[in-house]
DNA sequence: ACAGGCCATGTATAAATATTCTCTTTTCGG
DNA sequence: CCGAAAAGAGAATATTTATACATGGCCTGT
């Protein structure tokens, strides 16, 4: 599944120094997928990473980069890997499916929503936490209008 | 002059899309500066220019890593890696960038301060528990003297 | 069951980027 | 002021990345 694939590059990513996709290619070999170089190029640009800086090494996106598109993206992410969502007082829980939830994690922080103090993600599981409870109200009403439009 | 012409390449770059180094030199050229793309491939590692994102394009530096002693190294992470400080009841929320999280939660962690309890260290947030929401005030506002000295 | 669309991906290749080697210029320690 | 060493940069080339095109697998509506 691409998904997965590309959480796992995600995760390879922050993990090691990678500076090119053949380097890539043969961790993710290691790691049971086996694609080509092309299509490692598409999930980078899927993903939205980076290569450069001192090390010209591939890292995650900038917090700044994806600002403008920031919402479509969020709205994908949450329609592609959100499968429900709980409020606990001024906290909320959203479950993915496996290896999804730094995927939609990034997605949410890189919205910016005004209702969203911050989140953790596990492997499947997101801690989005809100100012408040109403905030946090809001916050599931905005999740659920998005994965049901 | 490679300094004039980085500081070209900087605001260049913020200005409008650049996606190739070729692209670039024509723009510094158009501004005066007569390089070719081998030079121009080294001044963006020196800048730590970054390529990619969805419309890969070259982007601003992300910033890096530093080391020292426990409260100077606290201090240097804040200034560092910290962008943004909520708090909730007794809970604090650090915004990082990307990846940055575990390193300034260690720092945190390393620091012993007396309104810290402890840390939970995502990629790019961490959650800081206060004993009470007194010290989380005061963790607070500890932060945002280390971050804007 | 089948035709028509999508996707996801591979293959081959074009395009972009990094690096090696070389030369020139600048800087610095006597 | 001299010579050595470092810095800056170009040309050629190696390496890396993006893309045009092709294929096969699934859906979906008929």
């Amino acid at each position: 599944m691409k998904v997965r694939r590309q959480s796992i590059i995600v995760e390879t990513i922050q993990r090691q120094r990678v500076r090119s996709q053949e380097q890539l290619r043969r961790l993710l070999r290691a790691a049971g997928f086996d694609v080509t170089q092309a299509t490692l190029s598409r999930d980078i640009r899927e993903l939205g990473l980076v290569k450069g800086g001192a090390d010209r090494a591939y890292q995650p996106p900038a917090p700044t980069a994806a600002n403008g598109n920031a919402a479509a993206l969020l709205n994908r992410a949450v329609a592609e890997y959100l499968t429900r969502v709980a409020r606990v007082q001024q906290f909320v829980i959203l479950r993915t499916g496996p290896g999804q939830a730094p995927l939609l994690g990034v997605a949410l922080d890189g919205a910016r929503l005004p209702e969203l103090v911050g989140t953790i993600a596990g492997d499947d599981t997101i801690l989005a936490v809100a100012p408040d409870v109403r905030r946090a109200r809001a916050l599931v009403k905005r999740l659920e209008r998005l994965s049901r439009p």
